[in-house]
DNA sequence: TATATATTTAGACAAATATCAAAATAAATG
DNA sequence: CATTTATTTTGATATTTGTCTAAATATATA
């Protein structure tokens, strides 16, 4: 059941790859596709790409000469139960009541 | 208002600092009490400690010849406020209704 | 099979990172 | 001021990372 959060934590450190996610929550798209809105190398795309899929964070599928990615949103929302893990329970310090007189 | 979150990531993507956060969010401690917990040398945690300022993840207070650390949780928030945002208004891929027959 | 298109792998390289030992800085105390 | 304790900075080094070009693989189609 449990993760190891260590690659998807080490995905999302880079900005490309953020990148990458952010586009992938639209829709999927083909490799091609991706690289295209980039302006690194094919290559350095492929090899961003491969950093996702070890930590699961995108999924592969091949579409005749095409592979099309798409989000896992799933190890996603690991890495922020992870993060919200930070916060005790019951912790209220962000919370606001809209009772501000103002 | 906006802060640019890539040094967070960047902090986040080492388990020795996220274990330091881990640690804070217990509490408040010295340089000394967070280096005894860790096998790694004191200038190596030091060099943590650094990107974890950088990052705004942490803030210190000289306390005679000791320095404090404790945890920011507002940066922390920032980010998984970013992380939230991967997710689309209205997404409800993880909801559960309880209407389970069982 | 040959050719074109789509994508990845291999190999090289520069930059960034994590680590350490030694030295430096800062504060308390004799 | 000298010494002790706490922490950081410096400088070196090995590893990891992001990038590239060139080559390889996979699919479609003539």
């Amino acid at each position: 059941m449990r993760s190891p959060q260590q690659p998807v934590f080490k995905a999302l450190a880079d900005p490309t790859r953020r990148a990458i996610l952010k586009r992938l929550q639209q829709g999927s798209e083909t490799a091609g596709e991706i690289a295209a809105a980039f302006t690194i190398s094919k290559p350095s795309l492929s090899h961003h790409f491969n950093i996702l899929k070890a930590a699961d964070l995108v999924r592969t599928e091949r579409r005749g000469q095409h592979i099309v990615y798409s989000l896992n949103a799933t190890v996603l929302q690991e890495a922020l139960a992870m993060l919200l893990d930070f916060f005790p329970p019951g912790d209220s310090s962000q919370e606001h009541d809209g009772s501000k007189t103002g």
